[in-house]
DNA sequence: TGGCAGTATATGTATATGCATCTAATTGAG
DNA sequence: CTCAATTAGATGCATATACATATACTGCCA
């Protein structure tokens, strides 16, 4: 290899520098954290409140339809389902086929949220003052644009 | 728990759904599939890449630093170099402390990260697609500047 | 100089993530 | 009606992620 070669790849790793895939993991870390601390008082972390919020508003959804709703491979909700089920906020019920199950709230999830939504909506809240509201649901709407687009082209 | 107990927190739920941290995992899920995909030949995940050329441009940096850089537990990049070492992509070399160890990268390495160069940029072309190039950009700062925010404060 | 506070990294445990693959159940073509 | 293709979900494997804790080392102060 030169001198030469390697200026070259440092350019290149420059430009690699503004990757967005790395901002997008390096923001969901952060807030991530964000989310995991309001939460903790609650016993959740922010992934498991998307969760049983997302199973909250569509009553007895399928694991495969879930996934899909949150850009989710199924074998990846079906095992994220699994803490959540042994800590008593979800259950899962037989649904019309018999290889489909059907997830839903317990009456303890339900008051886990209940207890979890007004610490959420710090969390929340501390996203919007980082950004300003109005910047906050612009980057809202971009990220789920985004999400769509790449995942209808593959 | 009455009817208008729960109709009220189906109300809220459905505010749940607007929730950023929610937005950002959805989005660093379909972004990562584009990047893994495309960055497949190469032999490498996104992360990967990410990390790869973050060592690669600061010679020989700390665990420590490199995980602050990359706005991510040092625990979790210690165990994430594991695999690119094994693979003999990274290598590890004493510091000026007998603590610190420096990472760096192998001529493999080197060699790897040519390969997917051209790889990443059609991934990033495709985002910059599908957001069109100003919002693409627009969106990276965004990120950047919320996962700066949100550490600063906690 | 001896020990303690602080620093750098690694490890134990638990969840999150997805691909390849497996099993079970359903559906559809002949 | 039978069997192959499809569909729903779970599992084996590997990586990603972070907190609590352990380990090793450094540096400072009494």
């Amino acid at each position: 290899m030169t001198e030469t070669d390697h200026d070259e790849l440092l350019d290149h790793l420059r430009e690699a520098a503004g990757c967005s895939g790395l901002a997008v993991r390096k923001a969901a870390r952060a807030v991530g954290q964000l989310y995991d601390d309001a939460l903790a008082p609650a016993g959740i972390k922010g992934t498991q409140f998307s969760l049983l919020a997302a199973v909250g508003l569509t009553s007895k959804t399928s694991v495969s339809a879930l996934a899909d709703s949150l850009v989710m491979d199924r074998t990846t909700l079906s095992r994220n389902l699994q803490p959540l089920v042994r800590a008593g906020l979800l259950k899962m019920a037989p649904g019309r086929d018999r290889r489909e199950r059907r997830v839903a709230l317990t009456e303890e999830g339900r008051s886990t949220l209940r207890t979890a939504l007004p610490l959420w909506r710090q969390a929340q809240a501390r996203i919007a003052d980082a950004l300003g509201e109005g910047r906050a649901a612009r980057l809202r709407g971009d990220l789920a644009w985004l999400a769509r687009s790449v995942l209808v082209k593959s």
